[in-house]
Order: structure tokens, then C-alpha cells, then sequence
DNA sequence: AATGAATGAGTCTTCATTCAT
DNA sequence: AATGAATGAAGACTCATTCAT
């Protein structure tokens, strides 16, 4: 062990502190002692790696959109017909969702939040051009509907996040029926009927 | 002008603010001392109404659910085919939320958070048992799917509130025709085929 | 007893605690918790009444400058030869800042210091306009020398603080012949030989 | 280069720093890891030399005691009659002062500063015992005035303090014409007349 | 000797809540 | 019912100092 990992190790449970006891119990709920407490440092040492409570909070949403963004890139280097593809990106990314439940909620909770800055925001946007791509694509060859590109990555997004909140948030079971009833209504939602 | 309606005044004044200055600055973002300047009374005379800042958003909560439980009713009275009624309902509450931006805003944001109780989204559920018993009436009649009724739900509250949401929070312009493709697609995904 | 006058009391009692404080163990010695204690309010009173700890120490010091310059003009009224008002305001003067041990100190140490900023200390000079006003005088009639005004003003000011320090910080005896010798040295500087 | 010089160095180095921040910034105002910085040293490295913060404010006081004794010291050996020793003292002192700007500012800041402890400040009063004694021999050969020796001493130390603060502090521009009225009043204040 | 990451006690300040009027 | 001054607990953050390397 050396001392560069040594460092990011403590960097790395400071982040994964806070994301926990964040998700837990909303950002003011979360005090700095206690993150400090969770992630086995004394307080003042968040202060090396982190300018402010806020900061935190910055890099934890642009290290997980990033991080998601790499998840949907994935699901989107298939060669097969574009339903396929439709069907494996959905998936993929519910499965991503489901299978990173603190990751989600923190996301889907901070998203549309005072505490994310617009730049924050805007800076972390490239991560899922890949996706907007795929539809995009799909519209111009004739598969999917004449829809505002906006619109359709928001619908489709949405019906995701939807399915998976259902799961993660509300604890409701979700079969896999269930779940592939929920991709073809997303599904014949947006293709040429 | 009598005690009785002063005093009811006083408490809506305060739900007022409150509802404005939560939704710009967040929970804990907006101080009482502020709510009570926002809403030209004293900061002891908000203890009057309610016992503590939570109970402040709760209240708000459940009279907001209240109130968009109604709109919502409202959209189902109408005597038509069931297509018919769904688009209606659709574009009934989502005009409903868009002319409510504050409101629909608040629920949005606190809808999954930490600072709302789940005895008090419980409380509240049955606002929307109109709208569930229309899409389950719509299985049962063999017009829309088989599909589980809280998906369906979920589903197509989703796609209204994400087109809501890129007009009210992204302020993306939503044309007529755009608005009509989210319904027709969330209708195509909803109904038999 | 009205609200007003307890009001101010508090403000007042804030002030004479930070000014004892202070002036014993320095700004950063002086902690705002014991302040209050001191003062007999809680700690957040404080905040009522002055906006921060900074904003009491100028608070502090332009009263007492005020209060300083309210004093060097009531020696200057005196309708007799100059020399007789110029013992007279020296000895006024320095009367003066040993019955005020406590505030001669504070401005003395935190005349010249970074804690005050350079505004404070613009807008409270004119208190001392007086003063130099009689030193002018005093030249044009023809009576002390020919020399720059503001280096004879710090020459006399300075020559009365030197003999209060000698008091009033290094507690040394100061006989009634000594301040005399003082006076007249100094009298024996400025006036033409 | 040896050890031994470069650890001289770097104490050098420390204080050097030291001395250019706390005059600048006060001393709670500098932080041990600006200090550092500036001292082109790691922070711990500090504590090799120093015992605490307050230490360094104490030897600093110390070696500039004895600096501006040493410079007193050396305007006092010349074997000319007392008038003529004495302008030649004060001038001497002023442009020892105006040419360590710095220096001077912290002697004058801390001098009668709750940080320097009284210990410090008895243990290096007699750097100054020369200028004492020139003073006093003056009395004594009938030259000066028959006047306490502290206040005579205070008296012409004040002075000089006085013109060069005038110049150093609040930077007024001191002709040499300005300063011979200085040492000429200060002069006329403590000779027989 | 030198480093600089880590510590944690201590500080200012905020703010929900109370209570005398 | 209404006020708003007063409270004091709690929190983010700083920084002198330590210590493993």
C-alpha cells in the first residue's frame, strides 16, 4: 500500500459516508460529525479533501452522473435492430438503477435541487449523449416517431426512473413481467404505430 | 370583518409564503424569521397555527394533495369513450400543473424526500383513488392493457409530470402538438394494441 | 422602566463587557460566548444588536472616539491667553484618559490595528477637529513656532499619551510636579522661544 | 554549505516570514501553514524550531529588541557636546526606524500587546540602557532639565515614534525641514532654557 | 531534519422556539 | 391573538499542533 491509495481510500470513504447518510437523511439532516464519524476520520480531515459541505455534495452527484452516464454508454455499443436495442438500453438501465439503489436515490432526490448549481448541472450533461444519440438515430431512420428529441429522451427517462422508483423507493415488487410490460408500453409508445 | 375570518387570514398568509419561500430555498433553505416577514406577521404568531416548521410542511403537503386530488377528480367526471376521457384527463392535469407551477413544484420536490412522513403520503393516497379506479375500470373493460394497476398508475402519472416538469422546472417551451405526441404515446403504451 | 431604555441597556451591557474584554485579552483572546456571560445574555442576544464580532469592535471604537472627542472639546472653550488653554487642554485631556483607563487603553491599542478598517477610522476624525483648529490658531496669532500642523498635533497628542501610558499601562506613579514637567516640555517644544 | 547553516536558514527564513505576515495580517490573522508557505517550509517543520505560535512572537520581539539596541547603542558613542549627541541620537533612531519599516510597525503593534508577555518585555529593557544613561549624564552635567528620568526618557521616545509612525504608519510625507522642528521642539522640551 | 496528512478542540454564528407583555 | 426580544443548543468550519514516514 502506498501512500497515493492510501490517500484516495480516505477520499473514497468520505464520499461513500456521505452519499449513504445523505440519502439517509437529506443533506442538512447530515451533519459533518457524523459523516466524519461514519467514515472513520476526525472532522477536520474532510476538510482536506472537501472545501465545503457543499462541495461534497457537488462531487458526489458529478462522480455519480458520471458514473451512470459510463452505465447507459454501455448498453448502447450492441449491434442489433433498433426494438432490440430499445429493449436492452431499458433494461440495462433499470438493472444499473436497481442494482445501485443508494446511488438512484441520491440522484433522482438531488437532481432537481437547490443544492445542485445549474452549472454542476449543465457540466455533467455530456455524460448521457449517448442515449439522446440513440433515439435521435432512431428517428431519422424511420423506426421511432417524429417527436421533439427533448421529449422523447424525457419520456423515456422518465418512464425508467418511474418503473424503478416503484422498485427502490416504494419497495414494491416489481416482476420481471411487470417489467417488460413497462418497456413495450414505453415502447409502442414511441415507435411508428 | 370578523376574529374568525382574520384568523383564517393569518394561517393561509403563512401557508402562503411558506409554500413560496420552500419551493425557491428549500426546506431548510427558508428560516422562520423570513416566512414570517414574507408573510407581514410576527415570528411567535406562526406558532399559533402550527407547532413546529414540520408541521408547517406537512400541512402544506396534504392541503396541496388535496387540492390536485380534486383537479384531478374533477377531469373524470365526463360521460365519454374511454380514450376520450384519458386524453382529457391527461391535459387536465397537466394544465392543472402547469397553471400551479409553485404547488406542482413542491410536490415534486417533497414528494420522496426525507421531510415528509410516510403516514402523511399515506394519508393522502386516497385523493387519487378516482384516477386508479378509471385506468382499472379501463382494464376491465378490455380497452387497456393487462397490466399491473400500480404500474399503469405510476406509468402514466409519470409521463404527465415529466412533460409538467420540462415546462415548469426546465422551462422548455411545450407546444400544443408536443404535448399531444406525450399523450398519444402514453396512450399507445397503455392501451391494447 | 420602558422597553426602550431595557433595550438599550443590553446593547449597552454588550458593549462595556466587550470593551473590558477586549481590552484585557485582545480581540481574538475574547471569545463571544464569554462576552455573554459576561454581559448577563445569551450568547445569541448578541447577534440581536450587532451583526458581528467585528462590527461591535467598531461599533466600540467610534463610540469611544466620539466620546474622546466630546471631552477634548469641552477644554477648548475657555476664553483666556493661549498658553493658559494650552495647559489647560493637556491637562484636560490627560485628566481624561487616566479617569477612562479602559477605553484610552482600547484606543490606544487599536488605534493604528488591522481589526479597525481605514473607513472607521475617516469617518471619526473629525471629532478631533477642535483640537486642531486651536493649534492653528495658535500659530497665525504668532504664538508657537512656525511648523506643520499635523506633525505639531501628533507631536502634543503624542506627548499626552506617552505620560497617560506611562499611568495608566505601566502603572507608573505619575506626581502632579512630573505632569507639570510634561506640560511645559511640551509647551516649551511648540511655543517661539 | 553544512547543516549547520542551513538549519540556521530556515529559523531565519521562519521568522523573516513570521515578521512580514503578523505585521501585515496581526497575529491571529497569520496562520501557522501560511507561515510556512512564505518560509518556503512544511508546516511541521515550524516545530522544530519554535515550541508554539507564541514563541515565535516572542523571540521575534526579543531579536528586534535587541536590533534597534544595538542601532541606539551605536548613535550614542560619539564624544561631542550633548546637544549636538542628542540630534544626532534622535536622527539617528528616526532613520534606523523609517529604513526597518517593518520592524518598527511591529515593535510599535506589539509593544503594549496582551502577546507580549511582561516577562519578555522586562527581559530585554536593557537594550536600551545606553539612551538611559546619555540622558541621564545630561541631567547631571546640568544640561538637561531636573525631570523624572522615566518620563524624560518616555518623553524622547515618544517623539521619535511619534514622526516616524507619521511616515512609516500613515505614510505623510516628512521633510527633512519637518524633522529638524521635531528634534529642535523635542530639544527646546527638555534643555535648560 | 523535514514533511504534510491528520487530528479534534474550540469558535462564531444561525435559527427554531419560547415567553413576557 | 399577536408581538418580537431573548434564548441556547447545535452546526460548519478553522487551525495550532502532532506524528508516522
Amino acid at each position: 500500500m502506498n501512500i497515493q491509495s492510501s490517500t484516495m481510500n480516505k477520499r473514497e470513504l468520505i464520499l461513500k459516508s456521505a452519499l449513504k447518510l445523505i440519502t439517509e437523511k437529506g443533506f442538512h439532516g447530515t451533519v459533518m460529525s457524523e459523516m466524519a464519524k461514519e467514515a472513520g476520520v476526525a472532522a477536520g480531515t474532510i476538510y482536506h479533501y472537501f472545501k465545503t459541505k457543499e462541495e461534497i455534495i457537488a462531487v458526489l452527484y458529478s462522480e455519480l452522473k458520471e458514473q451512470f452516464g459510463e452505465a447507459i454508454r454501455n448498453q448502447l455499443t450492441a449491434n442489433k435492430p433498433v426494438k432490440a436495442r430499445f429493449f436492452g438500453v431499458y433494461s440495462g438501465i433499470y438493472h444499473f438503477f436497481i442494482t445501485h439503489p443508494m446511488e438512484f436515490r441520491f440522484l433522482e432526490q438531488y437532481a432537481n435541487s437547490p443544492y445542485i448549481s445549474n452549472e454542476i448541472v449543465d457540466e455533467n450533461k455530456h455524460f448521457y449523449q449517448g442515449a439522446i444519440d440513440f433515439l435521435s438515430d432512431g428517428i431519422n431512420a424511420g423506426v421511432l416517431r417524429q417527436m421533439d428529441i427533448n421529449l422523447m429522451v424525457s419520456l423515456v427517462y422518465g418512464s425508467i426512473t418511474t418503473v424503478a422508483k416503484l422498485r427502490v423507493v416504494n419497495q414494491i415488487e416489481v416482476s420481471d413481467e411487470m417489467l417488460q410490460s413497462a418497456i413495450q408500453s414505453c415502447w409502442d409508445g414511441v415507435r411508428i404505430n
